[in-house]
DNA sequence: TTTTATATGTTAACACTGTCAACACTGAGC
DNA sequence: GCTCAGTGTTGACAGTGTTAACATATAAAA
């Protein structure tokens, strides 16, 4: 904290200042064309300031990923109401692809193969993992309540999981755009039909 | 073709070439590192090369994405056994996700985010969709035949669509590295749970 | 307070990329 | 044999990620 902010030749904050400039870059432009120096551009410092918070280029993509998974996480928790059914597997896969409508591109790095070698990066799985404990959860007691098919847990959260990552994916990437039906009608049926498959009696979700 | 093949000026065929060495770029290196300089280098011609053939790098890209569509529609087209049940429609997901652990970095370009503006592609879309329709046209027959539900044919081919995908999207990022079960019946099992949830009769699928 | 060390920021440079413009060669048809 | 379109080449430009060497500001030590 220098006295004069106006020449001051310590920015202050280069980490969330250059997580904020990336967040708004690959909203606007897309995460193909996210460049390390039009974010330094963005935060008024030099091109290789970032280099002092972040390795390289691939950790900073990295932290974008990791901060997204938490935030997927908070909002599956949030949508977990305090009554359980099936029906509350619905809600929280509608959570989980309105995050994904919102953050399009976060999700992309979340998901896609612009990182590559995620499991090298311990928060990033750490991250990852408690997104998916949502889900595992969930399953765990579903099985318990007898609501799901007596399986393994994790293969009941990982059908969730596929099933609602594709739904998110196609969506994402406009393989939904000429959709006829409303769109989340559409989607809120297509984890209906997910559940029901999963589901220990052959239940009319009216979804 | 010139007479001495040796110290010949024109390479003879460019563009099958350059797809060639594409896909050999892509299976070693990944699709994110393709460069149009390196395939040029690769096949023996000068890096602006490629551009007597190819508009820009997206177009070579999208070709490559075109022909595996492509060939994806003609592996599940190949699984369709002659007698139609509901084992059908595990059999084409199989040869999906057969597909996209065959050729990741491919299915990756297929439906990823490297191509954007798909839609500006003609050709793209009609082999995507030429995919897509053979999904639909089992959902269809599914549907006649009593097997499936009574809704939109094109629901039902969606739902099999999108949870085929999030499988091989997931698998193909790495997400079911560490599984403790065989990937090939955790696979099926999961397929199989998604058609039970869209089959008319609580059917018990031993996949 | 002065000194020192560490964190942070800068400049200059390298190798690489996609892409364009200008030029050169080759082969087919007149 | 000449023309010309198709194909290939060279050279250049702007942009990128990244490193090394240098500069400054702040916090800790003296």
């Amino acid at each position: 904290m220098t006295q004069d902010k106006n020449n001051q030749y310590h920015h202050g904050d280069v980490p969330t200042a250059l997580m904020a400039a990336a967040l708004l870059r690959i909203k606007q432009d897309g995460v193909e064309k996210l460049s390390l120096r039009a974010l330094a551009r963005d935060i008024g410092v030099s091109q290789t300031a970032p280099y002092r918070h972040f390795k390289d280029k691939r950790c900073l993509l990295v932290e974008l990923a990791r901060s997204g998974f938490a935030e997927l996480a908070n909002r599956q928790q949030q949508a977990i109401p305090a009554e359980f059914n099936l029906k509350t597997l619905i809600a929280v896969g509608i959570a989980y692809l309105e995050f994904a409508k919102e953050f399009p591109e976060q999700y992309k790095l979340m998901f896609g193969t612009k990182i590559e070698n995620r499991c090298e990066h311990a928060g990033l799985m750490e991250s990852s993992m408690k997104s998916f404990e949502v889900i595992l959860n969930l399953a765990i007691k579903g099985v318990e309540s007898g609501f799901l098919i007596e399986k393994e847990p994790a293969h009941m959260a990982r059908c969730l999981w596929s099933n609602v990552h594709g739904l998110a994916s196609l969506l994402i990437d406009g393989f939904y755009n000429n959709l006829e039906t409303d769109i989340d009608d559409f989607l809120r049926q297509q984890i209906a039909f997910n559940i029901r498959g999963i589901s220990k009696d052959l239940v009319d979700l009216d979804y």
